[in-house]
DNA sequence: AATGAAACTGTCGGGTT
DNA sequence: AACCCGACAGTTTCATT
């Protein structure tokens, strides 16, 4: 499992321009365009690459509220039922079992106050074995990306 | 501020599959293949669709290290130095002003705990006004997108 | 929003170092 | 093994209806 500079740089430029064409990647590259080609197909082959998305605006959608909640099961016999409902969801975005107090840390995103009451009371609490929530509203976000840190990876 | 069915769709389709052609994509909207070509450049305009971007396998990269990180600052003074340094760290995916006892929470993501410890030492902690950090590592994560739910755009 | 023509891009095979 | 070149099919784009 090797990573070279240009493997790396490749990696960069399309996260930055997902829609790049091959020819314009080459010249960023240094290289033919099949030879980009080739080197992306390898890099989606080895997992590298998972795919590629358009990025969205949340707020000029008019999803103008995130928030962070913390969950706490009362008994590990509960998780099954919890996991269902967290990939049903659309407006669970992240879902990370953590250390803490609390088992889980979910990212959600929806409309508005009465829609994270909703999502609260009815597609959590609701769930049988749901202990305890502790919601954090995010008021502005600084940054936000899903670029992870490339520039760190010679060190590994 | 129009979304119709038709622009829902589209974002979802372009969020699943962000290289496909507008072809392909014309295919599946039922339109031809300029009008789809179309859509997609008023999106664009709107703001809505900000850029594309190909998705990554953290793990598959050896960055195997997700955490969020809790901060206090002890005076406001002290929050454009801080968000400098979170601006300048490719390592701090995300930072949210959020309500609670902290006044910042970090999505952070490292290759192992040397470079986690490194991220709170060197980079959180020696900020002038960082009075307090508290740490979550993310034992696994159950689902992670950054896809917004469409599906409830209908009801704002 | 659909059609048709021109320019461009992706992709494949063959050859090179 | 990785890359370049040339060629063809598919795609984007523009003008027109």
């Amino acid at each position: 499992m090797e990573l070279n500079d240009l493997d790396i740089k490749t990696l960069s430029l399309l996260c930055q321009r997902g829609r790049m064409t091959w020819a314009e990647l080459a010249g960023q590259l240094g290289l033919s365009a099949p030879a980009a080609a080739d080197r992306v197909k390898r890099l989606e082959e080895r997992g590298l690459i998972t795919g590629y998305s358009a990025l969205l605006d949340a707020e000029a959608l008019g999803l103008n509220l995130t928030a962070f909640i913390a969950v706490t099961l009362d008994h590990p016999r509960h998780r099954a039922g919890f996991l269902a409902q967290v990939n049903a969801s659309a407006e669970i975005l992240e879902c990370h079992h953590v250390t803490g107090d609390d088992d889980y840390l979910l990212k959600v995103r929806c409309c508005h106050t009465r829609a994270l009451e909703a999502l609260i009371t009815d597609q959590l609490k609701d769930i049988e074995g749901v202990a305890k929530t502790r919601t954090l509203i995010v008021l502005s976000t600084v940054k936000e990306t899903q670029v992870p840190p490339l520039d760190h990876l010679s060190e590994s």
